[in-house]
DNA sequence: TATCTTCCCGTTAACGTTAACAGTTTAATT
DNA sequence: AATTAAACTGTTAACGTTAACGGGAAGATA
């Protein structure tokens, strides 16, 4: 064993800020003004730092800026899941929009089945100290939830996607009751009258929503009794199928309004297999307008939303509060926003 | 003007560490061995500074500890979208499996349209100083590509899904060659001999495995030859529906494998427009075994395979290559895995 | 009893950045 | 020429945590 110790020549791989400001001659402090764009450095010093920072391919450690700004830049996504088109494209979105204003997507899935993972989820979020929160898991707000919400709402801003009309904060959503009484309101000017529906799972605002749209047409064309025609699913293909043929177990139906194209789908496919004409024998309606759908056989008339585009919009109105209650402009009162759906007519109907 | 300054009484949102301390009556570090689990605390001590943690709501801030540690709790993961089921179901088991490890998901999608996207979540990846890195990119590695990885590489653990075996990394995939085999030797042992294929983007790893396992298949059954059937998709229901017809132009086929279930479902609509009963006149077969596959008419024949169990693997694994290097018990050869899907026969074929 | 452990806990110094303030130079005004 | 303002740049002290080390008390061993 040699008494000199050799320390290994530790490859410092990241540069800090230390090692920028003595290969340009300046200080740290000049040096983090050019990062951040301030405006008291000359532009010779600013060139030459910037020179610098590129040859030594110099990044801010994230962990240190947001330990001293006590803020990140990190923004909050709380979804349930993705094995859906519509929570997908909605990611997609929201992930688009965040890239370009800077930040980056902190992803926290809820599990549907157990609601403590609030707790987990807040916690979360708040040690990462995101700077704005997209909440875009479509749970109904319970007494519980609620309290989570507002925990949450007192240290950054929350824009929800899809759900109920919150008190004092954003909430951006499709309009999917609409949407729904277009869909049903086309049956019915195609002379159907005898209309069921598939719902979604009941607990969720947008299963809720869809339902009422499909009543409201109904009851605005004073076709509707007390034995209409209800079964639930689940967005699933498969309890589409289910859904249908119970449905018709009880009832003598003209047309379906499945309330997502999946459920659709299935329902297609169970009306096949009962050899029902689609749509001669019975008119089959979705609602999301996947891909997909237009391949179907047959092709499904279906309600389109753009999901994507709701996820960008959520992430600049979050920017826009956040921006205002930087700049301390005004008071920042997150404005809620209803996006129009539009109706696809395919051979279904 | 006052004199006297009346310092606003700051509301402290988050407990600190000193603040555990002092009411707990011991010093930041014994608290900090209570969080980290380290063994020289009393039990007694232990349990004061837990009772007070919970009291107070204490949350270590994730930052100062990054910063200290030169590490974090995420895990980066590079995606190119979700818009398509497998890509969403990885999401998912990677996300449960990080959380089961006390990671967070560090997600950053990939702009497949500009490659320069490389240099931007590089350095993002090494900015939020990831842990270590699930790529699920599934892009073609050139050389510009490689170079990113090796600089990666260099400074965290990376796991490869779905790529072609890379030098002294790990690649977790299912064995989409084998995969398409076996259904193509299905379609042959049900007496069909001219089987067409429809691609996927062939600039992926697992979509020239599945047109190489369909060669595969008819080699070797002595019914490969010149003049094969094929034609390219992007794994879209369009492209499969065009796919096809451009097919059914050149060639006469008894049956077609398309390589993804979308694009299965876009070629039974391209038979039932042509008039062509399916499987009687054409079998169709897809890939990936989507849960909306079983409700197609008909419903389809095609290859089941877990991703979900993929992306828990690849976490798993990672899990054990950041353990090993940590305690430094072993060289931390990552392992590569294979998994074997399943054929799943349906009334398509 | 003296010495050596073992167990428990505290003190100090980092980690890399930014905010606040304190200069220093140069230009502009009186 | 003296004063003031403006434009730059540097110094110091945080942010909240962990690593490294130091040390006291209690028990074990000689």
């Amino acid at each position: 064993m040699s008494i000199i110790e050799v320390r290994q020549q530790t490859s410092r791989p990241r540069p800090r800020m230390r090692d920028v400001a003595s290969q340009a001659g300046v200080s740290v402090q000049t040096v983090s003004r050019v990062i951040n764009g301030h405006p008291d450095v000359s532009d010779e010093t600013r060139g030459r730092i910037q020179t610098v920072i590129q040859s030594l391919g110099f990044h801010p450690n994230a962990f240190a800026r947001s330990l001293i700004t006590d803020t990140s830049n990190m923004l909050g996504v709380v979804a349930g899941g993705f094995q859906l088109y519509g929570p997908s494209q909605l990611l997609m979105g929201i992930d688009e929009a965040a890239a370009g204003s800077g930040w980056h997507v902190f992803l926290q899935v809820a599990d549907v089945s157990k609601p403590g993972d609030y707790d987990r989820i807040a916690n979360n979020l708040i040690a990462q100290q995101v700077a704005g929160i997209v909440w875009a898991y479509p749970e109904l707000t319970g007494e519980r939830e609620r309290a989570f919400h507002a925990k949450l709402q007192s240290v950054t801003p929350i824009i929800f996607l899809s759900m109920e009309a919150q008190a004092e904060s954003a909430v951006i959503s499709v309009d999917n009751r609409m949407g729904a009484r277009m869909i049903v309101e086309h049956l019915i000017s195609r002379g159907r009258r005898n209309i069921g529906i598939i719902t979604g799972p009941m607990a969720l605002w947008s299963a809720q929503q869809r339902h009422q749209g499909w009543q409201d047409a109904l009851q605005a064309a004073g076709i509707w009794h007390a034995d209409v025609a209800v079964s639930n699913g689940n967005w699933s293909a498969a309890s589409g199928a289910q859904a249908l043929n119970e449905l018709l177990c009880h009832h003598r139906l003209d047309a379906v309004f499945a309330s997502n194209d999946q459920m659709a789908l299935g329902a297609l496919h169970a009306a096949h297999e009962l050899g029902l004409r689609v749509p001669g024998d019975l008119a089959v309606v979705g609602f999301d307008n996947t891909p997909e759908s237009a391949f179907f056989t047959p092709p499904l008339t279906t309600i389109h939303h753009n999901l994507e585009t709701l996820g960008q919009l959520a992430v600049r109105e979050l920017h826009r509060v956040l921006h205002h209650a930087r700049t301390g402009s005004e008071p920042h009162e997150p404005a809620s926003l209803l996006l129009q759906p539009t109706l696809v007519v395919r051979q279904s109907s």
